[in-house]
Formats: C-alpha cells, structure tokens, sequence
DNA sequence: CACAAGTATAGACTATACTCTAACGTTGTA
DNA sequence: TACAACGTTAGAGTATAGTCTATACTTGTG
C-alpha cells in the first residue's frame, strides 16, 4: 500500500509516518518493477509497528525508546537472549511506573480527604 | 532559605527551580527589609511542590498539568467542589494510564512467549 | 486533456522542557 | 580587601517530537 492508504488506516499523518521513517521506526519499500516514480511501498508489518508506536508512546515511550523495542520485536539484530533480557528490562520498568502512578493515586485520594473535611 | 539550599536540598538545578519559577509552578518572595539585594525565598511549601513536581514528572505530567494540580493543592483560585472535580478527573487518568501500562506488560510478555519458543 | 489528488524531499517552524552563557551586582571568608 | 561563591535577569541554545510549507513530479478522474 502507499502512504496515503497507511496514513488512513492508522490515523496518523503522512507527515508524521515520514518523520517516522526518517527516523527509522518504520520503512517502506521502492518497487524495482515501476520506473515512473519512486514511491514507497509499505506491508502489514508496518501497519502494525505504527500501532505499537502509538500504544508505546501513550505510555511514554521516546523514539528511541520505540525503535529498540521495533528492533526486539522485528529485527534479527539481537540474539534471543538479547531480546529477552531487554523484554524483562521494559517489563521491570512498567512495574515501577505502575508503581509510581499508584503512589500518585495515593497522594491525591489523602488530598481529597483533606478537602472533604475542609482542612485546606 | 535561598536558592541555593533549596537547590541542594530538592536537588533540582537553580537553572531548573527559576525556570519552574517563571513557570508559576512556585514562587520566591523578596525580604522588604533587606535593601541591599533583591534575593528570592523560599520556604518549606516550596520544597514540597518541587518534590510533587518530580513526582508528578515520573509519571508523565507536563508542567501546565502541574501547575493546575499546584493550584489545586495550595491555592485558593479553586473551590472547594472544583477542587475534588479536578482531583477526581486525575484518578480517572491515572486509572486508565495504569490499564494502558498493564496492557502494554501483555503484549511484551506475550511477545517474550514467542521470542522464547523461538518463533521469531 | 485539464486538473485535482497523491507522492517525495528539503527545510523552516512550533511547543515543551529544560540548560547554559553573559553580564553584573552581593555576600562571605582568608 | 581581594576574590571566590552566590544571586538576578535576559536571552541564546539544545533535544524531542512533531507539523507545515514550498517545490516539483506522478497518477487518477471527468
């Protein structure tokens, strides 16, 4: 598909697939066959690694960040121990943020107390 | 205490508690009766909002994000039922980025799964 | 065929959150 | 009293993550 189909399917810009690409999370394919441009071509894959993007980012993932794990999940660059020691890091990670948000959780319900019974 | 203490006691960059400042998250008061300078102090409220700024900077709030929460901690630009609306609308958010974490610990488990049978 | 819509590239621009530099005045200490 | 350390302000610079514009070529439609 190109980028234009991309673009509607995973709700994100063509310019910030581009950016995406420049960057590179994601890349698209040049089909040898056609002469007349040189668009680029992109697969599933790609529709999928957009998804993980945005899903990574809404929990505050950077780029860089996101093309690790695109590396770990799609890429042959790591060995599979590479990969699973790196998949535990971000899973060790996640715990102490839910840890961290649970503690926020905590600090504001003791607020709301305070407000209730008008101590502040 | 002056910027420096606070400074060291926070251990936030006096570069970074004057751009906080400038911010409005927090705010310095100038002694009337020293004549000879214009330094800034600060007291222990002060301490206690730089360290929810960290907290809240962990787990992702921006600054205009903390600031609103400054407000609704420490200020009275806010009712009593703004207030608890406001604290309340928070606990939502943090519920959900918790479910976001949570998900997100699937699919890297799951991901772990398939690196471990060797299927990718 | 005209012309709207799609594609690529380079580069400018924006917002957020710092981070640092310069210039200059104040305070504390050997 | 010299001078290092501290404080203030204005403004420049950096990194991240887009977002937009201009230019130019290609493709699809009435």
């Amino acid at each position: 598909m190109l980028i234009n189909e991309l673009s509607k399917r995973t709700v994100i810009t063509a310019h910030t697939i581009r950016f995406y690409e420049k960057s590179g999370l994601i890349k698209g394919v040049r089909d040898e066959n056609i002469k007349s441009n040189n668009y680029f071509h992109y697969d599933e894959e790609t529709v999928e690694k957009l998804e993980l993007i945005r899903d990574a980012k809404a929990i505050g993932y950077t780029i860089s960040e996101i093309a690790q794990l695109i590396d770990a999940w799609y890429s042959n660059k790591l060995s599979k121990n590479e990969k699973l020691a790196f998949l535990d890091e971000k899973l060790v990670s996640l715990d102490q943020k839910i840890k961290d948000l649970k503690e926020m959780k905590r600090l504001i319900s003791e607020y709301k107390k305070d407000v209730l019974n008008g101590e502040c």
